[in-house]
DNA sequence: TAAATTAAAATTGTATACAATATGTTCATA
DNA sequence: TATGAACATATTGTATACAATTTTAATTTA
């Protein structure tokens, strides 16, 4: 305990400084400021939180609970790194969830939900056209999550959250930096349809606009046998993912 | 640590003694042994198993996250109670999920699988028959949760499996002993459907299976002012749930 | 007696100590 | 130089101590 110090530790704020340490982690995930199979290491964390190892156990237990860290016993928490073969499923999964979610949020949507919606895919645009990539992705996760809070039904709204946190993460692990991501232009059209309350408009949409993130992947598997030469024949900047 | 002692913790099998605890803990509920408002003290569970508080909060943090328990700071930890408003989101999950997955698994079931599902039902059936309610619910869960398996999909068989649980609480909770739940009737049409490879059919099929259950719940909502003498005038037995 | 107050017990919240395990380094040996 | 053994360091696993809080019981007061 010696940075951060005892700060909301001793005023009346330390009711849930586990919920305020889980939403940083959280959120420097889904910006990608913590990359997939990034370690995770309890004391450091306890210094920068100014909280025990007991503490951030706790937040540590939760973030793998949603599927985001990966506990290994002895070894410690990472980052999930989601294996190739998984992908599919989640993306299957993402496409019936949020197929049923713009369903029932099409048909009791409210014109102020609308204009919400609309600002929040400005503000997507305007983070992506100006370069910030990371601030862009959590902004289209909060798109999507916003629809689901519509629909207002809270266990598809836990589920969808749980999905599009893991699915930012694989976007993360197989982004093509090369291929244009235009995904605010769907979510234009995703608006659109159900401000014109056309429900089966609404989900084909969904369901197309998912499979254009899935498609933008680099999912090629790696062979058997890695060809070491050309792993580490370039630069070997990046830590962490070696050693 | 008395009763239990420290068995497996000092054998090898300690490495995963709180998968049991958890596994027990899970299955009590399951089996409608913990009822809904049933209280979890940490140090008696300890004792049981022979561990101290810190494994016996793991699980208890497990179960929360999965949605089972519910843990109120300062308060300790509860098996979860469902209020009467929230009944029908999780049906409606339930419903938008398992059609979903019947649909997946009606295309890729095998034969063995089919006979797994036969041999899951009469095994049900027998249970009812014979008047051990709790083992019956716990296979009719365990039915649901072998045709999520079968659609082999990771994600949406952990949620399936949350929702399976959550809504046999809620079962447990607002059950209607005079109503006959022949809930093996339905499980026996739907393998029949899935057999003969009709999609549309099993999903429609599961649709109504699962309004069925929750049709045979008692929800008539509790008035603002409890009538306290209905409720206090015969035997006042039952601890726990008032104060 | 009934309500309010105080005291005692039980229970949870958090930090910490020490054990167990894994990781990294040094050194000897072939 | 390469390999392996022994040691040192870092990290996680679990129990426990003590503080904070809630619950229960006892006592006082009206």
């Amino acid at each position: 305990m010696k940075k951060a110090d005892k700060k909301q530790n001793n005023e009346k704020g330390s009711i849930n400084q586990e919920q305020l340490i889980y939403e940083r982690v959280f959120d420097a995930i889904l910006e990608q400021r913590l990359a997939p199979g990034a370690r995770l290491t309890e004391e450091p964390l306890g210094e920068i939180f100014g909280v025990s190892r007991t503490i951030i156990r706790r937040v540590l237990l939760r973030l793998s609970h949603e599927g985001v860290v990966d506990i290994q016993p002895n070894k410690g928490a990472r980052v999930i790194t989601t294996p190739i073969e998984e992908v599919a499923d989640y993306f299957a999964a993402r496409k019936i969830v949020e197929r049923a979610i713009i369903r029932i949020a099409t048909k009791q949507i409210t014109p102020y939900q609308i204009a919400s919606l609309r600002s929040l895919a400005a503000e997507e645009k305007r983070y992506f056209e100006s370069g910030t990539r990371g601030k862009g992705l959590r902004t289209s996760s909060e798109f999507h999550l916003q629809i689901a809070k519509i629909a207002d039904n809270a266990p598809m709204m836990e589920f969808a959250l749980k999905l599009i946190s893991i699915t930012a993460l694989i976007v993360s692990q197989y982004q093509n930096l090369q291929a244009a991501p235009c995904a605010y232009c769907d979510h234009e059209a995703l608006i659109n349809a159900m401000e014109a309350g056309d429900a089966d408009v609404a989900e084909q949409l969904m369901a197309e606009h998912i499979e254009h993130i899935m498609n933008t992947l680099q999912l090629e598997k790696s062979t058997q046998e890695p060809d070491l030469f050309k792993i580490f024949g370039g630069d070997q900047g990046n830590d962490e993912n070696d050693h």
